[in-house]
DNA sequence: CGTGGTTGCC
């Protein structure tokens, strides 16, 4: 705090309780304290007293550097004419554009100080305008560097060599980065880490490994904390536990495990490994713990879907005074989620507002996410619509929620939107992308934009898009040709592909085919009861009823169940769970009495129950049986508790049965509710007798 | 040179 200023002969100032007597000692002061408008202070008084010195001009470039402010040093730069002529205050100003939004602008400078103010670079300056080309675009723009620093002879220098070796790394030139790597004449502990985390940053994890081998074969160097944590890093991303814990135990024998780093790469790696009980044992060691050891071990929580404990350990470090960050938020989002918890998600937005995060592109992603899946389109929609940075992810998670709401062109023209916008999609942008394209019937774009991803955005398809397009041609019922394409695949098909045509064939009612894909599933994944389930439905269907109870018995010699149908629905503070052919609430009666109500009503108005759906039941009972699915008997007691005109939320652990999905209709007309069913993996929303899905799930 | 992170088909 700069409490007076007093000219005297030299600058005195107080600042606190200490005094400066010269411009060094105050600049010094200043970068410390990052104090910007000491800083400003000082400027003019240096311009004022004539001090403009070259040294004092480059310490000053330095404190503005320090603030963050380029502003400031653009301006001192540019009125300062000794500045343009010395080395060190170019290298100065490269070295602060590197680091700022946009450094593009370190690399003009660069060319600028080159050609127009015909300074050399020196060692200094080649490290510090080489960041700024560490983004894949631009690549060419490393090269030109690397040739000009070959010509200065600066290549042989372990610095600038290993600056490099990072520099490609994040261009994601591997091969650019291993080249220069070997032509060194000498590599330090530092080169060797950069390599390592070179690969791991490329996801390259199996070559990081191979780096850490040849360092400890070739080399006298002892890896560091940074070796391992990076090395550890990697056993994560491959999910490869034997070695991990190999890692584990030289990280302890070299007595490594106390950097906090080390330890959070540790409880990852067990946590993504999935030896979540491995992972506590560490988080709980006793040692040091951050914000990072927090959220791991929450996100280790979300991975093991155990969403309590997750939200237990939240509270657990809000105690015992660590601050959430981005990373926290977006983990709790998930949380919700999974959980579709809106009163939950609602109160982490607020605090996401509150704390001002929603900047974080993360964050961002996981909001719309969570109002999504929670089953509020129109909140995921604000939080999109009002958000200033929208990267691909976000886009991607927005798509998604159109298509889970059964909104298929709204989510093909957000698509195009975002194209038109400029934004690159990627891998699981397609997938949305892909489904909407099926869910809607829509087969010659769906086929253009699957023929898109290779040709012009670059990216292989992978089996999520292969059995897009099956189920694509599937729907319309192109079954031979959803075959074909199955047989003309690059990769070998697994069970999602053919699990998307057996889906076809049942929509479809092809038997023989069925037949035909069911037998692979079968092999592919004998534990799956769908697929059981599935053909049996598409023999009941044709009358076949022999061969369903066939196939009902292969599911009894294989030891598979069919899961239980459990739906849920939240009345007040309180969920409220029904199993199918639950007896055990304490107003089943009335709800029984609603539901035969409602079945009367329905009944004169065309419905006619459909029994194809009531499996596990014994034959002449299967209409007693589909009226006592858990959809059903949370829906009749939403209606019996709900006041009137609010609407009825229904979650199921499965897919939504079609017997349901009719009634659901039904009763959102006769009893004028909106009715939403968030099953496994979309929401119906009922409203006057049509369901958004469209009768297409 | 270093730990963790957002989005998905069925």
């Amino acid at each position: 705090m700069v409490v007076g200023l007093k000219m005297v002969d030299s600058i005195v100032v107080k600042v606190g309780s200490k005094i400066f007597s010269s411009v060094s000692n105050l600049l010094k002061h200043a970068a410390k304290s990052k104090n910007l408008r000491h800083a400003t202070q000082i400027h003019s008084q240096i311009v004022t007293s004539n001090e403009a010195s070259l040294g004092n001009i480059n310490s000053l470039l330095w404190v503005y550097a320090k603030c963050g402010s380029i502003d400031s040093t653009l301006l001192l730069f540019a009125t300062t004419p000794l500045a343009s002529s010395n080395v060190v205050s170019w290298t100065t100003l490269i070295s602060q554009l590197s680091h700022s939004d946009n450094p593009s602008r370190a690399l003009t400078c660069f060319n600028r100080m080159r050609r127009t103010a015909a300074v050399c670079p020196n060692h200094f300056t080649f490290s510090a305008v080489l960041p700024a080309c560490a983004h894949p675009p631009l690549l060419s723009h490393a090269q030109q560097i690397h040739a000009l620093l070959l010509k200065h002879g600066f290549h042989s220098d372990t610095f600038i060599a290993t600056t490099l070796v990072d520099t490609y790394a994040n261009c994601a030139s591997m091969a650019l980065a291993q080249n220069v790597f070997d032509q060194m004449p000498h590599r330090n502990l530092v080169s060797w880490n950069s390599l390592i985390v070179g690969f791991l940053k490329n996801k390259l994890y199996f070559r990081a490994i191979g780096v850490l081998r040849a360092l400890l074969q070739k080399t006298e160097l002892f890896p560091d904390q940074v070796t391992f944590s990076s090395v550890l890093s990697a056993c994560a991303g491959m999910v490869e536990l034997g070695f991990g814990k190999q890692l584990h135990g030289s990280v302890v024998k070299r007595a490594l495990v106390g950097f906090v780093y080390v330890k959070n790469s540790l409880v990852d790696m067990y946590c993504k490994c999935g030896v979540f009980q491995d992972a506590a044992k560490l988080f709980c060691d006793g040692g040091d713990r951050d914000v990072v050891t927090w959220n791991v071990i929450i996100m280790g929580c979300v991975h093991g879907l155990n969403f309590e404990q997750a939200c237990n350990f939240f509270m657990d470090m809000i105690r015992e005074g660590v601050e959430p960050d981005e990373t926290s938020y977006s983990s709790l989002l998930q949380v919700s989620a999974s959980l579709a918890v809106l009163a939950q998600g609602t109160l982490i937005h607020g605090r996401v507002l509150k704390t001002g995060r929603l900047e974080n592109p993360c964050v961002l992603s996981s909001l719309v996410t969570m109002y999504g899946k929670c089953g509020s389109l129109s909140d995921a929609y604000r939080v999109f619509g009002e958000a200033k940075d929208r990267n691909v992810v976000c886009w991607t998670a927005m798509i998604a929620v159109f298509h889970q709401h059964g909104c298929g062109n709204e989510a093909i023209e957000l698509f195009e939107e975002m194209l038109r916008e400029g934004v690159v999609p990627e891998y699981i942008t397609f997938v949305s992308v892909l489904s909407a394209c099926s869910h809607t019937g829509k087969v010659d774009d769906g086929f253009r934009y699957f023929n898109s991803m290779a040709n012009v955005h670059c990216i292989e398809p992978g089996l999520e898009h292969y059995s897009c397009m099956v189920d694509l041609l599937g729907r319309v019922g192109r079954l031979e040709e959803a075959w074909r394409f199955i047989e003309s695949m690059p990769v070998k098909p697994d069970s999602s592909v053919w699990g998307a045509l057996l889906g076809a064939c049942g929509k479809h009612g092809n038997v023989e085919m069925g037949e035909e894909v069911a037998e692979r599933l079968f092999k592919l994944e004998p534990d799956n009861p769908g697929n059981y389930v599935l053909l049996s439905n598409i023999y009941t269907r044709h009358g076949m009823l022999e061969e369903a109870d066939e196939v009902r018995r292969l599911m009894g010699i294989n030891g598979v169940r069919k899961e239980i149908g459990c739906s849920w629905i939240d009345v007040k503070n309180m969920t409220f769970v029904f199993n199918a052919d639950d007896r055990s609430h304490s107003r089943t009666q009335e709800i029984h009495e609603m539901l035969q109500k409602l079945k009367e009503l329905i009944k004169t108005r065309g419905y006619v129950s459909e029994i194809q759906f009531a499996t596990n039941s014994v034959e002449g009972s299967e209409e007693q049986s589909l009226w006592c699915h858990s959809e059903k008997l949370a829906l009749a007691f939403g209606l019996l508790v709900l006041p009137p005109g609010s609407p009825v939320r229904i979650k199921k652990n499965l897919r939504t049965c079609g017997d349901c999905h009719t009634v659901m209709k039904f009763a959102s007309e006769i009893f004028q509710r909106e009715i939403i069913v968030r099953d496994i993996n979309r929401f119906h929303r009922f409203t006057n007798g049509s369901c958004s899905c469209r009768d297409y799930w």
